[in-house]
DNA sequence: GTCTATAAATAGATAGAC
DNA sequence: GTCTATCTATTTATAGAC
């Protein structure tokens, strides 16, 4: 099982984007430089240009990788043969993995948001609508089966992607808020966090609040 | 009422803030430019030091007057003499208000925790500190009232601050969604958001959850 | 595929005149 | 308080050798 030689570019190829995500997720788009990519990714500025077109391209297929993996996680969840209350439940837990595969997705997205999605294109844009038309497609599903109460999506998407995003972006900052004197403030795990976040939005779709 | 001349120096140091705090929320730290800065506030460069030490003493003055506010505005609230569910509403609603007041608070704050609060000094770790431990003393004064269940305190604090912050950040980059076929992910507001979080964490302090 | 060298623009910060 | 001019380092991107 040697590997080819050929996988080398590939590699390269690889290295600058991991060595990219990496430093889009440290410094945000403008503040990331492509020589300190280059640099993270053992090769030389030349090579950055020579895989991509440009630091934005670059960015713009870092943005595809994330908002891909999200629709690919919620879309087979929406798929399956589970109940409506496992499809919730299953939904939540995809974006948590989707997110907990590439450790730069939550900054990255954080980044994002604040430049207004400046570099969302017209494929990641694409992935967002899908995504959020994947809940409606469970929610519609739980209603007619009886099982959910109406509810406005929008308002159910926002209670479930931002608590998720914000618990795996803030993990930094709350050991250093923790340091600072606010106990148990990273005690908190991503198992916890889910769950809380699934039983949060059952509850609301089974009527409980409200 | 004349203005005095003394005030045309606060008012060229208050320009040099208003202009970096766009800035900052819209390209971040590493990719803001004192040059820009400058040029907006319709001033030359050199003032900008002559004012402040340094671009990252300016922008951690900015991130002090943004933590200080909401810090101002929940410890109000906590010590008036409202119930403590009418204190959960008035924690929601005083962070809201915080960030409205300024359009680029939840940018510069999402921007901020990407960067695991690499500028949050003593100060504005002072402020997150106090955000937090006032909401801690509204719970343990409902529970001692026999009015709230026990909760994990980080968990509700996720569940309040994370979709009011996305609400206001995600604004611009809902509507460039909605332009790309996601119906109705616009029309939601302000006061329905609130109400939303408002509703849900009392609905879990009242045991409704769980 | 990978490299060095370099172009052309912009960065943060300061000196010194007024 | 406000300005121009400038220093030094760094920026994105490309040309061209191998």
């Amino acid at each position: 099982m040697a590997r080819p030689k050929a996988s080398s570019a590939a590699d390269s190829r690889q290295r600058v984007f991991d060595a990219a995500a990496v430093e889009f997720a440290a410094r945000g788009y403008a503040g990331a430089s492509v020589d300190r990519i280059a640099r993270a990714a053992r090769l030389n500025k030349a090579m950055i240009y020579y895989h991509f077109r440009s630091k934005a391209e670059l960015y713009r297929e870092i943005l595809r990788d994330m908002f891909s993996a999200v629709r690919a996680g919620v879309t087979a969840v929406a798929a399956s043969d589970a109940s409506p209350d496992d499809k919730i439940r299953g939904y939540v837990d995809a974006i948590a993995a989707a997110a907990e595969a590439r450790p730069h997705f939550p900054a990255i997205w954080f980044r994002e948001i604040a430049e207004h999605g400046a570099h969302v294109d017209a494929a990641t844009l694409g992935y967002l609508r899908d995504v959020m038309s994947t809940l409606g497609a469970i929610l519609d599903e739980g209603r007619h089966a009886g099982r959910f109460h109406p509810v406005t999506p929008i308002l159910l998407q926002g209670a479930i992607i931002a608590p998720l995003m914000f618990f795996f972006a803030t993990a930094p900052l709350r050991r250093k808020i923790e340091r600072a004197g606010v106990a148990g403030i990273s005690a908190v795990t991503r198992d916890m966090v889910v769950a809380h976040i699934q039983q949060l939005t059952l509850a609301q779709l089974e009527g409980k609040i409200v």
